[in-house]
DNA sequence: CTGTTAGCGCATTCAG
DNA sequence: CTGAATGCGCTAACAG
């Protein structure tokens, strides 16, 4: 385990001029810098990551606020952590997770004066998130994996829910739908103001009603028990829809299996797209699903780049990122069948 | 931010002592410990992780290597990944998420020298991991997620792979069964050593013929597709097999798709188990999958504990876990149905 | 029971 | 262009 000082002893010079061609902060003549680069792989060296952060007072750390809710955690987040894992690793920082209570003042204000990381990712952002003041207040760096209402000058990256749920009624109604039911989730989330229950929600009556699109939305509990409930409750009525946009990854299991108890195939009699999914729990339902599926690598990725702009540069303009889901066409949509409707 | 000195001084106590307060390493009069407990208090102090792990070459930081594989993330990798941050945090310490290229003696040694990370465990453990020499002769405590062959030695945290299959072929023959295929993973994996798979293959065939089972394996890639193609191949026989038992989650969807394809009804047809899976996974299949689901909260505990032991005590005896998977029944299993076979 | 002191390994200011 | 010296905040001998 060399040190700066084996090296710059092997070398011949001082410790400070080792520490330099390290950081490039200032020009060193090309012998000697050579002679240093020689020695420091003659012993095979590496800066302690350790001193540099007591020094430099930079950690080249980042967290992760694991969402606390259980409701959070599918594929599509665990894509998110996987990209941001790499993203971080691609910008010379690590990665750590810190689950559970980790919104209270106190726990961060904690997490601040540990001084283990450069700056924090949350994930499960409300419209109106009590960290973001709170982060503000103790100067912890951070970026956000979703918005809050007035998100001004904050750095976050987020699905573009209006454009998804375009494209997806689009899509819908260029097939000859006009009778498309939303199953969101779930009532509770709608009213804790949760950022993407409100915004596909806005943009579903948005694009419902400028699409010329008869509009219905149920709120289901993430459960194939309240995906079956809900897709009861859609097809009691006089005028069944003939499409379904669920928003609503571990409800889905059961509203597909409603609509078989009910007799209605997929998608000849009713075809069913899911939002805001990953691909591979769209693949996994039978038939795979048509589907907008969330661009968690890239987003994973520009949050992290946020963040670490945000930490090199504390006054730097922040960048604020919306993605749309991309539409990938599977095999639970068709055209509407004229004859039953 | 009040530094131990700041708190030294308004306790009118040297720095030592109140370090020493914090380490309860030595015995403080009840005094002068209330006294600097207060200036901790006032001052909102809290000791610096960074400064502390450079005096006490403890960072008390551990690392989750990630899956270099694809394949490996689903429901129940992500089930582990939060288990083993909430075990971290419990044992205050911090868990770093590292993906990619951590496989190589390069990688690893330069982790090491990094010296940001106590100890790391290892997931996707083949039986010649060749990981396990190179991080003993780095000497950097690990713990395992699996085991290789010969585990001598080695502390790791494993499902119980005799056992699940076991409980599972008993289920199934107690309702009848007689012709119980498996699909395993895919013969690449098997070839490749990955112990999940080559136990779980064991297993099978040494219970099997024990319970006077009439075996078949079908090696399946992990795609839907895959296991469509898996489904197919079971069944074109002249005997088909009364039940399933499949340990490839991906390739489920497909397996339940080939079955409907041909008509055939799951359970009342075909029984169908999902062995090691995550149970959020097998709810989602329709019908809801009986299935045995790995433990992987638990096993996450014990990985984090077995890595931090091994950390804390290096002369320990190191423990060894083996557990089971929780069978649990749902909908899609059932007695054989005499009358069809 | 408590204080003094020497590092941990590196960044960086101040000299030269 | 390079060296010497100081300190980041804390731990852990060593000395009372």
């Amino acid at each position: 385990m060399a040190t700066m000082k084996d090296v710059a002893d092997k070398a011949g010079v001082s410790l400070s001029t080792v520490s330099y061609v390290l950081s490039g902060t200032r020009s060193i003549s090309e012998p000697t810098r050579a002679l240093i680069l020689k020695a420091m792989d003659d012993l095979d060296f590496h800066p302690n990551a350790v001193a540099r952060a007591l020094a430099s007072k930079r950690t080249r750390v980042v967290a992760l606020l694991l969402s606390p809710q259980e409701r959070g955690m599918g594929l599509s987040e665990l894509e998110f952590v996987k990209g941001a894992s790499e993203a971080a690793k691609a910008l010379d920082h690590h990665l750590v997770l810190l689950t559970e209570g980790m919104d209270s003042e106190a726990d961060l204000a904690y997490l601040k004066r540990q001084g283990l990381v450069d700056g924090v990712i949350l994930m499960e952002v409300h419209l109106h998130d009590p960290r973001v003041p709170l982060l503000q207040k103790l100067g912890l760096p951070f970026s956000l994996l979703g918005r809050p209402d007035p998100a001004l000058n904050l750095p976050f990256a987020d699905i573009d829910f209006d454009r998804t749920i375009q494209s997806v009624l689009e899509l819908l109604t260029d097939s000859g739908h006009r009778r498309i039911s939303f199953v969101n989730q779930s009532r509770e989330v709608l009213d804790a103001g949760y950022g993407p229950v409100v915004r596909a929600q806005e943009a579903y009556d948005h694009w419902g009603s400028l699409l010329g699109v008869e509009t219905s939305t149920i709120y289901s509990h993430p459960t194939p028990r309240g995906g079956w409930a809900a897709c009861q409750a859609i097809f009691e009525g006089s005028a069944p829809p003939s499409a379904l946009v669920v928003m609503n990854d571990r409800a889905l299991p059961g509203v597909l299996q409603a609509l078989a108890a009910r007799g209605l195939r997929v998608p000849e009699d009713v075809s069913v797209v899911s939002a805001v999914t990953s691909s591979a729990a769209a693949e996994m339902m039978v038939p795979a699903l048509t589907s907008a599926d969330a661009p968690s690598q890239e987003l994973a990725w520009r949050a992290v780049t946020n963040l670490v702009k945000t930490i090199e540069n504390p006054g730097v303009v922040l960048e604020q990122t919306l993605i749309p889901c991309k539409l990938t066409p599977r095999s639970s949509t068709s055209r509407v069948d004229r004859k039953s409707h």
